[in-house]
DNA sequence: TTATACATTATAATTATTCTAAACTATTGA
DNA sequence: TCAATAGTTTAGAATAATTATAATGTATAA
């Protein structure tokens, strides 16, 4: 998923058109070794510097989403400003450090595995997910 | 917390006005046997139901922040469209419906507690939180 | 190659939230 | 008691993220 490949077959096997922009972005997102945890705003700044031609905003937010409706990302709930989206899309934690508003992943070993003794009636676990939030250990004391 | 008792004293010791808006809004949140995680939207609609008068929009914002600051309501990043709040200000996990996009609080002896092995160098853990995604059982198989 | 379905784009609309500035009210301390 | 003051409420404007619209452009199947 992060090997410098040609997007054109992995889009087209999702049943995306792989146009020019899709193939862009992907690249973008999925030709890197590491996670990428972004906003719409990080990828269209980065679409931007990296590119000479531009890709209208419009553009970006459908195509995330469409990838994002396949499968190949994720969508993470951390505040109600903007949505942030991860390009890893197994089940795992995160660390979100409140001064930079960045997202880290959290190993899975990080953490023992989490056993919901109870769950509501008549509904099934989607997922279970934790959120570390952290923060500068010298804060501020009034 | 969720006695029926008089909400001045309490705004005022909190450092805040009892203006009659204020009052109002204690009372709705406040006066109740269980917990309530609710939007401003909720919030909004449930006060111009019990009341005759109306409350501003820009009231109900300014007040949810103002009482939220003072630690007797939490913040809950659920999705990016709007923000959630909980009268329960302790450290708790829940559950989120899906289908309802309704959130319940999980009682802690739910899950055992949570030890983050190796924390980010120089941060210190805020809050250590449990998201569970629930959705009804029987979905649409395609 | 051509028709068609799908995608891109600029721009408008929507929605949640915050800001502004004027009118109002609770509190303080003469 | 009662102004002076500081803080509060409010309608409406502004902002920011996101989604919708509709015209134009492009990928693909036949
Ligand atoms: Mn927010
Ligand atoms: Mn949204
Ligand atoms: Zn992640
Ligand atoms: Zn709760």
């Amino acid at each position: 998923m992060t090997k410098n490949c040609n997007f054109i077959d992995k889009l087209r096997e999702a049943g995306l058109r792989p146009t020019k922009q899709r193939v862009k972005i992907c690249e973008i997102l999925f030709n890197r070794e590491k996670t990428f945890h972004f906003t719409i705003n990080d990828l269209a700044k980065k679409i931007s510097e990296d590119l000479n031609e531009k890709i209208s905003l419009a553009t970006v937010y459908n195509t995330v989403h469409a990838i994002q409706k396949k499968g190949y990302l994720k969508e993470i709930a951390i505040n109600s400003d903007k949505s942030y989206f991860d390009t890893n899309t197994t089940a795992h934690h995160h660390f979100y450090d409140e001064d930079t508003h960045e997202l880290i992943d959290c190993d899975q070993s990080n953490i023992d595995s989490i056993n919901v003794k109870n769950n509501i009636t008549g509904k099934k676990i989607n997922s279970v997910e934790v959120l570390i939030k952290v923060a500068s250990d010298n804060q501020n004391h009034n």
